[in-house]
DNA sequence: CTTGCCAGATTACAGGCGTAGTTTTTGATG
DNA sequence: CATCAAAAACTACGCCTGTAATCTGGCAAG
């Protein structure tokens, strides 16, 4: 139930981009990307198991892994909790963050501009 | 120079809230907020003395905390990071996100918009 | 000069995490 | 039924964190 571990979200996004995976398959995935030993892969496979964020099961003659929880879900209480604490929950504030570091590119100004049409015309 | 941690940012936030702060002050704002021994609350500000993150000095007759980094620095490198991490360092996914989830009130859109229009305005 | 207070350091301890090897269990295959 | 490979669990270990108590050294007051 305690939260996905940062080692353990890399597991997690092999397996958002691919579902789903052998144990091989994961670790010659996300070993290398992260310069883990296979050991270190399984130990952390088996704490997403024990936290039932992911299941094995044979299926197909092979034995693959599937995430139990969805990316967005995940997503959503990762950033939830950052929105609460530094932004007291308001989007706008955190936008406007970006923008003073100057980490807003014109492509996510364009992107925005198209996003607030479009949910404007969809609450219409 | 390793981040601060949830607990120690408490007491970055009430510093940031009120510069200087005496011992005193730390531990009768942060305690109670937190539920925390006057000691628990020492630890921390050793902890945060030990990184840097603040500065204590007698002035004025008194014994004060100031912080050392500032909470828009800390800020941009707690969100930057989530930003990379979950959004591939665009910003305007996570405000996809949030909007899909609910999370964007009118008051975000507005101020959103009217957030978008200076930034081009400036631009120009 | 002595005493006491307070800041800062030290110690404590359990749980989580990163990293990894070793052991056990179990289903499949011969 | 026996064996074997692979899955899952167990063991390890040092560091960080949350939570907290205690020790110590220096400055201030008497």
């Amino acid at each position: 139930m305690q939260s996905i571990s940062e080692a353990e979200s890399r597991i997690m996004e092999a397996l958002w981009r691919k579902t789903p995976l052998t144990a091989e398959q994961i670790i010659s995935t996300v070993g290398p990307e992260n310069g883990w030993a296979p050991a270190t892969v399984k130990t952390l496979v088996t704490r997403l198991l024990k936290k039932n964020a992911i299941a094995g099961a044979k299926e197909d003659g092979g034995y693959f892994y599937r995430p139990l929880i969805s990316r967005a879900d995940w997503v959503q209480s990762e950033s939830q909790g950052l929105l609460d604490r530094l932004f007291k929950g308001e989007v706008a504030p955190l936008v406007a963050h970006f923008a003073e570091h100057r980490q807003l590119s014109s492509k996510d100004l364009r992107q925005l501009k198209a996003l607030i049409s479009k949910i404007e015309e969809d609450g219409k």
